[in-house]
RNA sequence: GCGGAUAUGGUGGAAUUGGUAGACACGCUAGAUUUAGGAUCUAGUGCCGUGAGGUGUGUGGGUUCGACUCCCUCUAUCCGCACCA
């Protein structure tokens, strides 16, 4: 019998699902291992070769575990809320739940096709009511929590309400907005407006009036990281800085615990170093400045706050730069420089945020007349304003060093202000010292310290002096929660006097109503304020601000562990088995959005008690992308001719992508072409060598590059199992590499190769069951021994390459003994699991191969011809002799004595002593 | 500018962690077979050289009996962050 990939894989994938193979297993006494995909968004372009990379590879690994004798979770499902749906919605009308059924069940078939071990029993869906009941349930408790700096820890609102009506919040140290202190006497004289009010304050999900990335065009606000170059990460959008009421939660509260807990994680350090620097921890103090009282007309006593990292430079100060937006520009301008501080605003105004980033070499600024005083020598300190200086960070101030910060060299330089050198070494006056090398200089107490020493106890200094503190100053910024689009989890928050008040637990799922229209309202609110009746039985209006896409994914792998639940997210019992996720397998993409994200709502629910763990994802890996080949014709200006790829030099061109589909080896489909577009149905073509040749380049795939490969014309041509073993052949997993399919009909031949190991000349199964050669079970162990190393290193590339040299030498031995073909099937069962447990059965075996062992290798039969070479080693000579355990030692002695090197050492001479150690390594007295 | 990564034949990529560089696969060349081939089989294939031989892992240096592997220098490419004080 032939091969037929076909029915034998349509009859395995459906055995599986009958007979739920991938169950994880109830009350196990296994060890547990989960494993985890990050679950797509379902798109309308279906599946490209590049998604199923990923979850190829944790697909080997979980089956490779299950062998190993683990209770295995692999769970897939849905993040089903996103964008373009919505804007589909907006075009044409429908529903975004219809779109997004529609796209998932053509996501469900292609994935059924290569044959995963997903326990599809458990599958979510963010955008299905009793799961988001879940994220608004969660909200709920970010909302009904404050952060305690004290036990550092976030802690339940209503503790926090008790403090207040004992002793006010005096004693409260905890991540807030300033407020007011109170006692407990005040407190209670608040009404319950008020009350509420200071409430917020402390709330982990908060509102409030906060400077955002509008997108108008999306007609949305946008997080920090779904911004790439200034423009929209999807549909590249513009996108401006404007003032609005919205929801965040306070992350930044939990900067220092998402900075400390990287260091459990087994990540890589490219995405560990991303979240480093994404929080951005810097260490140094705020020093304030007081104004200089003799300035004309100005009140007096007013202190500009600065944060710096190093406050061992203070004494090199010579001026202050303020942000163009500090709340005291207007309040410290003289009246002399009035003019030219406003005229200065109003043109950073202009300059957007891109012509900043892009221009960051230019340098502006403006006098603004008024003088601060340094709080050691009391020297007249110019305050200037300028765009360099970032309203959003630190303090918004800062106190310029130029001999040692090089924007405020060229400041300095640009504007003639002094340079004051501090610290010694460096290139001054060329260029500023910015290292913390060197000895203080000119800096009165700190002279001849080390940068180090300096910087403690200039703060030490600071500090008595009452001038300033040590600061940890964090980049990140609290997270925007809300945004203003329909398909996303609606808040569990209606509003009473104009107060977000949180629904009952009862009342939950609060469902997304439906809308006539996906778009904002004519005044401007989100689409949910076209709901009829969007309010309380009470009649209070519900929150019309829907949840970011990463709510939804920030825990739904909790959910897998009891993914039907409905009295919890996710039960006590299954939470504490299955703990958190052992391996997690995504792009990197997301190292500063979701994995943050994920982070900190694990770290909450912690806090909170409702889960054992503090970390989501215990070990990372992450799979490159694989991108398209695109393919160009090229058009003629302003006529309907196409021009060869080698000829089109000679012509004035446009080029166009044109359908992969229609392209093979660079060569056009001519008719095919014609038939596509009908602008092209009467082209003319100007042929190379009566071909039309297009030309290629390497990009991200995607639907409107005409560049996507599906898997499914793969699977439809090699089968699942080619398709499975290619892309892990490709090359190692975490690089990024373009797709070709050159390579596929050497895996399919393999897997053909593999299969006539079984089947004698007439095809008929047959396997014998006399006893293995030396040298087939030498064949067989050290292919266990390579597969099992390569796995566990996630070398999937490599292992592949293995088995084709096993099933090579297997054939050229004539192999076909059941002691060695059966090993080979389980070792090959997680890469090509079809064909694996197709050829398991007809080697007369009931159960699946799933339920089987994985082989174990035996070092015994790993014997090679051996392989001597000299070392050197303190008088005596060493020599190293390669997996050769079962030489003699005579043997071994003749092979030292007769090797090239020998002479050199031994000059001749016999050794007077051969000492065999276990290493492999023979030491040698001469 | 800061941080992370990568560099090996015509191509994708191996190298047991310091031990015969180029496994495996694609491609290519020759031969066999087939009416013909996108099919199958056999042999060859880093580069220079007819040959013996020489040479070779981005550049230059170092350690070592021995370096793709370790150390230093430089170069190129990719990714992330970026006037973060």
């Amino acid at each position: 019998m032939e091969y037929n990939f076909k029915s034998i894989e349509d009859k395995w994938r459906k055995n599986w699902a009958t007979e739920k193979t991938f169950k994880p297993e109830a009350n196990s006494t296994k060890p547990k291992y989960y494993v985890l995909d990050m679950f797509p968004y379902p798109s309308g372009a279906g599946l490209h070769v590049g998604h199923p990379l990923g979850y190829i590879a944790s697909d080997i690994y979980a089956r490779y575990k299950r062998l190993k004798g683990f209770n295995v979770l692999h769970p897939m499902g849905y993040d089903a809320f996103g964008l373009p749906a919505e804007q589909y919605a907006i075009q044409t009308g429908q529903h975004p739940e219809i779109t997004t059924e529609a796209n998932i069940s053509r996501y469900r078939d292609q994935l059924d096709k290569i044959g995963f071990s997903f326990d599809w029993d458990r599958e979510v869906r963010t955008s299905e009511p009793n799961y988001y009941k879940w994220t608004q349930w969660i909200f709920k408790q970010v909302f009904n929590s404050w952060y305690c700096t004290k036990e550092d820890k976030a802690k339940p609102i209503a503790g926090l309400i008790e403090r207040f009506n004992s002793e006010g919040n005096t004693t409260v140290k905890a991540v807030s907005d300033d407020t007011a202190l109170f006692n407990a006497e005040e407190w209670k004289a608040k009404t319950s407006t008020q009350k509420e009010e200071t409430l917020l304050a402390y709330r982990l999900a908060y509102r409030s009036e906060t400077m955002v990335n509008w997108c108008a065009e999306l007609g949305t606000v946008l997080a920090n990281d779904e911004i790439k170059d200034g423009v929209s990460e999807r549909g590249g959008h513009p996108v401006e800085q404007k003032r609005m009421m919205q929801w965040s939660m306070r992350i930044t509260a939990y900067a220092q615990r998402l900075i400390d807990g990287l260091k459990t994680l087994d990540w890589t350090d490219a995405i560990k170093e991303q979240q480093r620097n994404w929080i951005g921890r810097s260490e140094g103090a705020t020093i304030r400045f007081e104004l200089a009282s003799d300035a004309l007309g100005i009140e007096q006593q007013l202190e500009i706050e600065v944060f710096t990292t190093r406050p061992d430079t203070i004494f090199g100060v010579s001026y202050m730069t303020l942000a163009p937006e500090h709340e005291y520009v207007s309040r410290i301008t003289t009246d002399k420089y009035k003019e030219d501080v406003s005229n200065y605003i109003q043109k950073t105004k202009k300059r957007s945020e891109r012509d900043r980033m892009s221009d960051v070499k230019t340098v502006s600024g403006q006098f603004t007349g008024a003088y601060v005083k340094h709080p050691f020598t009391g020297t007249k300190i110019p305050v200037w304003i300028g765009d360099y200086v970032l309203a959003s960070y630190g303090t918004g101030a800062v106190m310029a060093v130029p001999a040692h910060d090089s924007r405020d060299f060229a400041f300095a330089k640009h504007y003639n202000l002094p340079i004051l050198p501090v610290v010694t070494g460096g290139n001054l006056p060329e260029e500023s010292h910015d290292g913390k090398e060197g000895k203080l200089i000119n800096s009165s107490f700190l002279d001849g310290l080390e940068v180090k020493d300096a910087t403690i106890s200039s703060i030490a200094k600071i500090e008595e002096k009452g001038a300033g503190k040590g600061k940890i100053q964090y980049r990140l910024r609290d997270a925007i929660f809300s945004r203003q689009r329909y398909w996303g989890e609606p808040f569990p928050i209606y509003y009473e006097n104009g107060l977000p008040k949180a629904m009952d637990d009862k009342d939950l799922p609060l469902r997304l109503p439906p809308v006539e229209k996906y778009l904002p309202t004519e005044s401007g609110e989100p689409p949910l304020a076209r709901a009829e009746n969007w309010k309380t039985p009470d009649g209070n209006d519900f929150e019309t601000n829907t949840m970011p896409g990463w709510a939804g994914s920030s825990w739904y792998f909790l959910r897998y562990m009891d993914a039907t639940n409905d009295g919890a997210f996710v039960s006590k019992e299954a939470q504490s088995y299955w703990k958190n996720v052992d391996l997690y397998i995504g792009g990197s993409e997301h190292a500063t959005g979701h994995l943050l994200y994920a982070r900190f709502w694990m770290k909450l629910l912690f806090d909170l008690g409702f889960v054992s763990e503090k970390e989501p994802f215990k070990k990372m890996i992450n799979q490159g992308m694989i991108l398209g080949r695109s393919n160009f014709a090229y058009r003629v200006k302003d006529t309907n001719t196409f021009v060869s790829y080698g000829l089109k030099d000679e012509y004035d061109t446009t080029a166009i992508h044109v359908d992969v589909n229609m392209v093979e080896n660079d060569v056009l489909n001519v008719n095919a072409f014609k038939g596509w577009r009908s602008d092209f149905a009467n082209a003319a073509f100007i042929l190379e060598n009566g071909d039309y040749k297009c030309g290629a380049e390497v990009e991200k795939m995607s639907k409107s590059k005409f560049n996507v490969v599906s898997p499914d014309l793969i699977v439809e041509k090699y089968g699942a199992d080619t398709l499975r073993m290619y892309e892990m052949f490709l090359g190692p997993l975490e690089q990024f590499k373009p797709w070709n399919t050159n390579g596929i009909s050497g895996v399919n031949n393999f897997l053909r190769k593999f299969w006539r190991l079984f089947h004698d000349a007439d095809g008929c199964f047959k396997v014998s069951d006399a006893k293995p050669l030396k040298e087939e079970l030498k064949t067989l162990h050290r292919t266990i021994k390579k597969v099992q190393e390569d796995v566990e290193a996630f070398s999937f590339n490599t292992s592949v390459s293995t088995f084709m040299v096993c099933v090579n030498e297997l054939t050229s031995q004539k192999c076909n003994k059941r002691s060695v073909l059966e090993p080979l099937v389980l070792l090959m069962c997680s890469y090509a699991p079809h064909i694996s447990e197709e050829l398991w059965s007809l080697l007369g075996h009931e159960d699946g191969v799933s339920y089987q062992k994985f082989p174990t290798f035996d070092s015994a039969h790993l014997v090679e011809s051996s392989h001597t070479y000299p070392v050197s080693f303190n008088g005596k000579m060493r020599f190293k002799v390669e997996l050769s355990l079962d030489l003699s030692k005579e043997e071994i002695e003749k092979q030292i004595l007769t090797h090239e090197k020998s002479a050199h050492y031994l000059n001749g001479e016999k050794p007077k002593k051969v000492i065999i150690v276990p290493n492999k390594i023979i030491n040698i007295v001469v």
